[in-house]
DNA sequence: ATAGGGTTAG
């Protein structure tokens, strides 16, 4: 008789779910199977159909049906323990917290799958406080946990970082048997152990396990892989194999970060093979692994090879690609991968827009970066710290420090990197003491600072000349235990060196356990700085003694020279030069005109389509400035010609050349123009004096700094 | 009836 009712109740049922599918809205068909429940619930018995209209309820997500049942469960004495565990879980397979509760709450006797349930509900909505006091009250109300219990719980430990209470269950996993017995138990082990950073321990966890399976194994080598034991994580992955375990997707992802890290790509193609043989080449976890090794690998061929297999792209395989070609130095190609991305509407995420935006700063695309701003601000990323940092460098480095500060101040979250960031921006742009007073923010804060921090803020006293704060920074640092490397040294170095105080700057490399190339050349900069020949020969040698025929050093050498007019020196280095068939580094500038680069190299016009009208207005430029005091400074010239060559040298310099164009092109706003290596001091007091004769603001990133030249003056106060 | 692992970033 009820099998009869029961199988008449799904015919009932099949019934109305076809109604409903062909001409009924979605509400109408919940409707339907209120309508159902509530003819069913009249005389119903069976655990079987509860169970079966309890899983319509969840279907319909239908609180309203799920207390009819609950009102019939009673009337029909079903076992409370039981019917409460069962409404439980269908209230929070509802996603009726509330309701799940009240039960919870109304229960005098509770089964442990009732705890159970609530607490993985907690653990699966991340909710780890209230996971743990459930299971707290469950320890307190005399209730053993099992084996799903601590599979749960762990998680909320770790990520509550409630090491000494973990161990405590971790204790009670073991006197229960459950450690060696139950592998969801030893796998959430492992990974709490790995959360908390003590691989070792993990590792013993797993060894301890009877039967080993994917996910614990695969749960150590995410482990070995995150803390960067990459080693252990290939070797985890090798002894998998060994013992006949087949890896899957997740497996594979995480083995293949350690083999990028490692640079590995021997094992990295193994298990491409691997991959392929397993049945796993098509899954799109895999194939985005794959691809984010290759790029890691520097193989950016082999990735574009497999993302090309990629049928369906999802935002985590089109930003790895978009981010790796950026490690690459594929800036134009990652933004037209992030285009394309675009195009296929698909939504980028902070990872995303910050692997775009370092794509810009890195060529300091002001156009295009603004352009993935608005993109920034149209998907709700504007208070994110990730993207607001990519935001913060693009400004910093396309010389806008006060928009970089606009976006520094609209984040929701201020942590280390965002004020880094911010304090380089400062720094870069000659703005010394507004960096200082972020630094101060930063202690106030009580963020500790870390090395990219005091490299910032050295960087900002140098470029601001504040050599007295710089010199305070630095010995507060060394007093602070901070780690310095030799940046920091070279930064101290330049900055005591071009205040003239060379002495002192070469007492300070003396320090240095291993100076570097680096440092000495910041030294022999500083000399020709202040025509310092003898010491510059001094230092010369040494140099080349550590590296012979260093290239720096004789390009610097031979411009000091040529600067304080020993042209039969310029000539001997410049042989030297020659027989080492060493070219020197041809300077160029470049600049942006309606989202396209033009790049100019010095006396080089001639394959420039509009060579004819930028001269033109360079010459015009040239007379305005004469008009207001400009003479050219000759020193500025490497090379011994005649004093009218000189001059012609001086005026086809490439920063001179894309300011003309920009003039020509009748660029709107601020003129911002980039150069490869420094600007010298001739087309710096040009620069100044146009700035004044067209009234506009003419940025120039150079290889160190920025200038900013307003109206005759220039930012850095004629010191860089 | 209730349970475990991964991918992209400054």
């Amino acid at each position: 008789m009820r099998r009869e009712y029961n199988g008449g109740l799904i015919a009932f049922s099949r019934f109305f779910s076809s109604f409903a599918s062909k001409s009924c809205s979605p509400e109408s068909s919940i409707h339907c199977q209120f309508r159902l429940l509530y003819v069913a619930c009249e005389s119903l018995t069976t655990t079987h159909t509860f169970s079966w209209l309890l899983r319509q309820c969840i279907d319909g997500r239908s609180i309203t049906g799920l207390k009819k049942i609950q009102t019939q469960m009673l009337k029909s004495g079903f076992p409370v323990e039981i019917s409460g565990s069962k409404l439980v879980d269908a209230s929070l397979k509802c996603g009726e917290i509330g309701y799940a509760r009240q039960l919870f709450d109304g229960m005098r006797e509770r089964h442990i799958v009732t705890w159970n349930s609530l607490i993985a509900y907690f653990i699966k909505h991340r909710r780890s406080k209230e996971a743990v006091e459930m299971y707290r009250l469950m320890i307190t109300n005399n209730v053993l946990p099992d084996e799903y219990t601590l599979s749960s719980v762990f998680k909320a430990f770790s990520d509550l970082g409630l090491e000494k209470e973990a161990r405590r269950s971790h204790g009670l996993a073991v006197i229960l048997g459950l450690e060696v017995a139950n592998v969801f138990v030893g796998s959430a082990l492992v990974d709490m152990y790995v959360k908390f950073g003590k691989t070792r321990e993990a590792k013993l966890v797993l060894d301890r396990v009877e039967e080993k399976d994917v996910v614990l194994i695969t749960a150590l080598i995410v482990g070995y892989s995150q803390k960067g034991e990459d080693t252990e994580a290939v070797k985890a992955f090798q002894s998998m194999l060994g013992e006949k375990v087949q890896p899957n997707e997740y497996t594979f992802a995480s083995v293949l970060i350690s083999c990028g890290n490692l640079k590995d790509i021997g094992n990295g193609k193994l298990i491409h093979g691997l991959i392929i043989k397993s049945g796993f080449e098509s899954v799109l976890a895999s194939q985005t692994s794959l691809l984010t090794m290759y790029l890691r690998c520097s193989l950016v061929d082999d990735s574009l090879r497999v993302f090309k297999c990629i049928e369906y792209p999802n935002q985590v395989t089109w930003t790895s690609l978009i981010s790796g070609l950026v490690q690459n130095g594929r800036e134009e190609m990652a933004l037209s991968v992030f285009r394309n991305m675009m195009r296929d509407s698909i939504k980028p995420n902070s990872f995303t827009l910050s692997s775009a935006l370092r794509g810009c700063s890195n060529l300091a695309m002001f156009e295009e970066g603004r352009q993935i701003h608005s993109i920034v601000s149209k998907y709700g990323f504007d208070k994110d710290k990730y993207a607001g940092s990519g935001l913060i460098d693009l400004y910093g480095k396309c010389g806008c420090s006060d928009m970089a500060r606009l976006v520094f101040d609209t984040l929701s979250e201020v942590d280390i990197i965002s004020l880094n960031t911010m304090i380089y921006s400062y720094a870069q742009n000659g703005f010394g003491h507004e960096a200082i007073e972020l630094f101060e923010r930063m202690i106030h804060l009580g963020l500790r600072p870390n090395d990219v921090t005091v490299l910032s803020v050295l960087l900002a006293c140098n470029n601001s000349g504040l050599v007295e704060e710089g010199c305070a920074f630095f010995d507060s640092f060394r007093k602070d235990k901070i780690m310095l490397t030799n940046d920091h040294y070279a930064c101290m170095v330049d900055m005591l060196g071009r205040a003239g105080r060379l002495e002192e700057a070469e007492m300070l490399i003396t320090e240095v356990i291993n100076p570097d190339l680096v440092l000495w050349r910041t030294l022999l900069s500083a000399c020709k700085i202040h025509r310092k020949v003898e010491l510059a020969e001094h230092i010369t040698r040494k140099v080349l003694e550590i590296a012979p025929g260093d290239e720096g050093t004789l390009i610097l050498m031979s411009n000091l020279y040529a600067s304080t007019g020993k042209w039969n020196k310029v000539i001997e280095m410049k042989s030297v030069m020659k027989e080492m068939r060493l070219k020197k580094n041809p300077a160029m500038s470049w600049v942006e005109v309606d989202r396209e680069t033009h790049t100019f190299m010095a006396g080089d016009l001639f394959l420039h389509p509009n060579s004819k009208e930028i001269l033109e207005t360079l010459e015009d430029l040239i007379r305005m400035a004469k008009d207001l005091g400009y003479v050219e400074d000759k020193s500025c010239v490497f090379q011994d010609m005649e004093e009218t060559a000189k001059e012609r040298a001086l005026h086809q310099h490439s920063e001179k050349l894309a300011i003309a164009f920009s003039v020509w092109r009748n660029v709107g706003g601020n003129i911002r123009i980039l150069k490869n290596l420094r600007v010298c001091v001739d087309c710096h007091s040009w620069i100044k004096i146009v700035s004044r004769v067209i009234n506009r603001e003419i940025i120039c990133r150079d290889s160190k700094r920025f200038h900013h030249f307003r109206d005759g003056s220039c930012s850095c106060g004629d010191y860089w």
